[in-house]
This record gives C-alpha cells, structure tokens and sequence, in this order.
DNA sequence: CGATGAAATGAGTGACCGATTACTAACCAC
DNA sequence: GTGGTTAGTAATCGGTCACTCATTTCATCG
C-alpha cells in the first residue's frame, strides 16, 4: 500500500478519534491502531499531531463540499436548496463523527492555524451553494443559519432523545419553510424535518 | 475567604482556560495558578477536572441567561427581541473566551454528561427567549438561527480579519431585519450590522 | 541473485498531568 | 487553651503521550 493510501486511511480514523475526544483529548496511538499500523508511522504520513488535525479538519469539510455538489445533481434554485438541506439533515442523523468534527473544528478556532483554515473551508461551502443554487444572498443566509442551528441541535439532542423544545423547532422550521414571502418563494420546504 | 468564593473565582478562570485549550488541553495547573491557589486544592473544591468543567459550561450558559434577560429589560416583542440581538453581537466581539466555551459545550457533546447539561441550558434558553419576547415560534427559531451563524462567523473570522464573505452575511442579516414579512413586522432589526 | 528504496515497526524517552496524601496555619466556641 | 473546623500547600505518584531512532520487512528490478 503506498503511502498516499495509507494517508488517507489515516484521516478517516482521526476523524472518527478527534471528533469524539477533541484535539488534545485524541492520542495518536488510538488513531493508529484503528488503521492498524503502528503509531510512530503516523509521523512518518504526518508531521505533527496538529497536521494531521487540520488535514483532518479539511477532509471533513470537503466531505460537506461533496455532499451539497451530489445532492443538488443538476437541480438550481430553490429545488437545489430544498434537496440539500434534507441531504445536511440526513448526514447529521446518520454521521454524528462528521458532526462533531466539524464542531471541534469550530472549537479549536482559538488556534490561528485551525481559525485560518476553518474560514478558508466555510468560504468555499458558501462560494458552492452560492453557484449551485444561484439564490439571494438572504436566502443562502438563512440556509446556513438554520444549518447551524440543526448543528447545535443534532449535537445536544441526538436522534433518539425525547426533547419538546427540539420538536418545537423542527416544527417551527417546516412551518418557516411552508410561508416564505420572497418574490420567488414556492412551496419548497427548506430544512423540513 | 470562604470555599463558595474560591469555588467562584476558578469557574471564572477555568472558563477562559477551557474556552482556549478544551477540556483534555486545559490543565488543572494553569486554572490554579490564574485563581492564585494551589492546584491540588482544585480537588478539594471540585472532585474531579470533568466537574469543574460542567460547572464552568453551566456558568457561560447562565451568563447568556442573564445577558438576554438584562437586555430585554422591561422590552417585548420584536423590540426585545431587536435589543437581546444587538446584546448577543455585542458579547461575541467583546467576549472571546464566553463564545468559544459556549463551542468547545457543544463540541463535548459526545459526552453523555456534557450533552445533557448543555441540552438542558439550551432548552431553558429557549424558554426564556420565549417568555422575554412572546414572539411566534417561527420568530424564535430564525433567531437562534441567526444567533448561531453568528457564532461560527465570530469563531472562524473574529474582528478585525477581512473578509469578503462575513461582509455579504452581515449584509444580508441586515437586508433580512428590514424585509420581515410577519404581520407584525416592523421597522426593526435582528441581528443588524 | 543481490541491491535498492519505500513501508512499517519495536523500543524507548523526556515531559507532563490528574489525582492523592499527609501536612500546616488560622480561626472559633467554650 | 483545647477540641474541632476550614482554607490551603508541598511532595509525589502512577500513568500517559507525542515524538525519535535504529532497525526490519518486502516488493521491484537490473
């Protein structure tokens, strides 16, 4: 296996390793033996620690890239948004690594180096969805903070939780989505459960 | 100085030590020495790290509790709600260590422990905002939207970093504040500028 | 076959950290 | 002043972790 391989097996380990304990809280002997090398090979594919968190961090990101690009297909508009917000709402309920990743992600932003990447990678996703969808400024406003507030939500109240408040809010979205006032607004749901 | 005191100042200090390095990175040394006191004595006034990291958790929730309620004043409505916004950005720009404890909250979530409290302080956020502005669910819900966009934009593009993107969100929260489609919609704001 | 280079590892090291223990000093009621 | 309580510390221990280095395995190729 060469080593590029071996890299990328790595990152998909330290995902699942940093977004359940957090930077500092992840050894790297526990990345290592989910890939089932030994853990001094780690920082022969990687520097530091650190890199290995950002590329980490990174992959995860474009992870979210890719799933807005597949799940609008060649849909635009208001379409286009509809169906990737469902895709972002069934990622959360399935992928709770790639959740909490991005969290930690957030988190770590007191570090220059994770801050700089960070907004280097939210740029892009906002630069996609812009392209994808081709919508107002507002409406793509409201779609990331509705996605971050699902984020906050699938993060305290995880599938399976009984929570009023967070059915409360589920339903206030559908119902948000089902009366949109803009010139162009349809029956498109956005975020609907 | 009695032990409730002291117990005070450490939460204090060990919210900006959490805030910065997270749980596992934050060292019960460095909050002892910020209080000035010994760190075995941390021990005694909390039984374990994880403790004290719930206790500072809760703490930077109910000093969001409180900055809501003290803005809100005697105000309802979308008053209130337009001044507890302005609060909130207000906070985010001026109190680094309070938003980033409020992200490495969430990021801890995979703990059980962490996720329950947080669920918890959110839900009794949610009320208060609820029982402050007396504003439709719908309302509420774009509001903490809104609010958590605003976090990640802080976290990821604190002030004084340019950038053309948080320029165009900013803009278009404004441009949102200023077209509200509600029947009761006023001239008022929501998270403006 | 033998060489070569990349993949991978075993054995370690120094530093650090959370938690415990055993202790001191000040204070207070009687 | 003495018995009891409370704030606080010095010393330290068991354990862990990121990172290093010398070495070994192994496929490829002349």
């Amino acid at each position: 296996m060469t080593a590029e391989d071996r890299r990328e097996q790595v990152i998909d380990a330290a995902i699942g390793v940093f977004a359940r304990r957090g930077f500092e809280g992840a050894t790297t002997a526990e990345i290592a033996s989910k890939v089932g090398v030994s853990q001094p090979y780690l920082f022969r594919l990687f520097p530091s620690k650190k890199d290995l968190f950002l590329a980490a961090s990174e992959r995860n990101m474009d992870d979210t890239l890719g799933l807005m690009r597949s799940a609008a297909g060649g849909k635009t508009g208001h379409e286009a948004m509809h169906v990737m917000a469902e895709a972002y709402q069934e990622m959360l309920e399935s992928n709770r690594d790639w959740l909490l990743m991005m969290l930690q992600s957030f988190a770590a932003c007191h570090d220059e180096d994770v801050q700089r990447q960070t907004r280097k990678c939210l740029q892009q996703l906002w630069r996609e969805v812009e392209s994808l969808t081709g919508l107002p400024v507002v409406d793509r406003m409201l779609f990331f903070a509705k996605g971050f507030l699902c984020n906050v939500m699938a993060a305290a109240t995880p599938a399976g939780v009984g929570d009023s408040v967070r059915e409360e809010i589920v339903a206030a979205m559908k119902e948000d989505s089902g009366m949109e006032c803009g010139p162009e607004a349809g029956p498109e749901e956005m975020l609907a459960d």
